[in-house]
RNA sequence: GGCGGAGUAGCUCAGCUGGUUAGAGCAGCGGAAUCAUAAUCCGCGUGUCGGGGGUUCAAGUCCCUCCUCCGCUACCA
């Protein structure tokens, strides 16, 4: 195989278990892994867990136990859920590895040895309730004269040392790239927001931390972890063996696409580049910031208790309906809206009754008309003219939309084409012409299963499982051998 | 505050560089068919295209203004 294609999802940050959104990320990248896969292509899909941080180290400590016992029990779950979903990575990755260490240690050698790396203290008014640091600006006065966040929680003047990252310096290489690489960062609304953000001035980056220290260590500096976005980002480059040249490395980096959130494009799109640069590794192709979920329209949060168990929908909907859903109802890249109605009546509409009866009825016909020998396809006009809108449909229209991850346009096309099947069946009427002209349903019938199979191979990366059963079906009826009842 | 995006049928949205009587899906109503997982097929949409003003032979589609909603605005995964 040639063509590589390596794609990631962002690493989950695992201080709670998974959620809908977590599982929407993969099920998409996994369905670009299926779909270049079904090109030809030599995919490697990577996704994982970002253990480090003070967020992780209290959560730990809140449940009594150590961080990395912590890690190993919350990643299990992010891996049951790909498993159970469907989502066929190549390697799941966890920062807490050692190898991963070593990557981040390397990339932050040589960021050092390029000499965008320095000392320096880092100063700021901190709230320990928001474990952020506020500009002066953003500050404002409580009752008693004190100094608040913007969250209203209580700030005091709080000194670190840090080591910092010239970010500053990269801003017009930068800026540079994106103006070269229009395809960097997608879609277009994100490109804009991260170029003026950048136009905008970049200061200096904060990649250390003393405070705590479950984190990957600064190499000689003793007391410093890294910053966890420069560890987690540096994920992508470790699961290909970096810093060792090898085969993977060499096949697979740079990465086609990093599939993400848009609530982690600035990191990114900004930072990870910049790190690159500095380190002198190779680019990305493409940043590519998908939108929320949103529960009947409402952010998902824990205190309105909307947040939803992926497997939970899974078990009640199953996978194939939920996965065809959320990338049926949502025009990836924009925000969408889940309910449970929702699901239901999308992947009872369109994948069982429309497409699900089309094969059924199909191959039912085959099997109690002509004992389940797949007759060869019609030559008539109408045939014809039927495989020919078929076969735009998967040839062109919705291999075009997958290949942008235009998922809910290439299932539309895909949709339009499942339609005019059921239309030919409707004005063709094999029922009738069983006894009239069995020649004739014979052609009408072999024209469907044809279609079918195309169809059904289409689909496949979106609902993997059904397609698979249903393919082996069709297939099983090769040679002439009769196929099975459907 | 600054920058950006959006406001089109009950719902979700298409409408590219201005040009036939403004479209699709869903929901709803009516009909046909009965092979199939009661699944399918056909027919039915007069909506101030957020308000107001302007440019033009012609504007949902360009300009101005107002209203409403959303995103980004530096170190939180």
């Amino acid at each position: 195989m040639s063509d590589p294609f390596y794609i990631t999802t962002a690493i989950s940050y695992p201080n709670g278990p998974p959620h809908i959104g977590h599982a929407y990320e993969a099920i998409a990248a996994d369905a670009i892994a299926r779909f270049q896969r079904s090109r030809g292509r030599d995919v490697r899909f990577q996704t994982g867990t970002d253990e480090h941080g003070l967020k992780m180290a209290q959560a730990a400590r809140s449940q009594g136990v150590e961080p990395r016992a912590f890690a190993n029990q919350m990643s299990q779950l992010f891996q049951e859920m790909c498993d159970t979903l469907n989502v066929g990575y190549d390697r799941f990755i966890r920062t807490s590895e050692e190898v991963h260490y070593r990557a981040s240690q390397a990339i932050w050698k040589a960021m050092e040895e390029r000499g965008d790396l320095y000392l320096d203290r880092y100063e700021g008014w901190y709230s320990v309730r928001d474990e952020a640091y506020y500009e002066e600006a953003e500050l404002t006065q409580g009752e008693g004269g004190e100094k608040l966040s913007p969250n209203g929680t209580p700030v005091e003047w709080t000194a670190e040392e840090s080591w910092f990252f010239r970010l500053s310096k990269y801003q017009q290489p930068l800026l540079d790239l994106y103006e070269a690489n229009p395809q960097f960062i997608c879609p277009d609304s994100r490109r804009n927001e991260v170029m003026r953000f950048v136009e905008g001035g970049l200061n200096d980056l904060s990649i250390s931390r003393t405070s705590f220290d479950w984190g990957v260590p600064v190499p000689g500096s003793p007391g410093h972890v890294m910053y966890v976005w420069l560890d987690a980002l540096t994920n992508y480059a470790t699961g290909l063996g970096f810093p060792a040249d090898t085969e993977l490395w060499r096949r697979y980096w740079p990465a086609n696409v990093h599939l993400i959130g848009k609530d982690v494009v600035r990191f990114h799109a900004v930072y990870w580049p910049a790190f690159l640069m500095s380190a002198g590794i190779a680019l990305p192709n493409q940043i590519y910031g998908h939108g929320f979920l949103l529960s009947r329209g409402e952010k998902m949060s824990k205190s309105v208790g909307n947040v939803v168990d992926p497997i939970v929908l899974a078990d009640r909907f199953g996978v194939d309906a939920l996965r065809y859903f959320l990338l049926r109802e949502v025009p990836f890249g924009q925000d969408g809206s889940y309910s449970a109605e929702a699901i239901v009546n999308r992947s009872n509409a369109e994948l069982s009754n429309s497409f699900g009866n089309l094969a059924q009825r199909s191959l039912s016909m085959v099997f109690q008309n002509l004992d389940g020998v797949i007759p060869a396809k019609g030559e008539a006009g109408v045939d014809h003219e039927l495989l020919a809108v078929v076969g735009q449909a998967v040839a062109s229209e919705v291999p075009e939309a997958f290949e942008r991850f235009a998922f809910s346009v290439g299932i539309e096309a895909w949709l339009r084409a499942v339609f005019a099947c059921n239309q030919y069946v409707d004005a063709q009427a094999p029922w009738a012409l069983r006894k009239s002209d069995p020649e004739r349903m014979s052609a009408v019938l072999g024209t469907l299963v044809a279609a079918v199979r195309l169809l059904t191979q289409a689909i496949a990366p979106i609902i993997p499982d059904s397609a698979a059963k249903l393919l082996a079906v069709i297939d099983s009826g090769e040679g002439g051998a009769p196929i099975a009842q459907p």
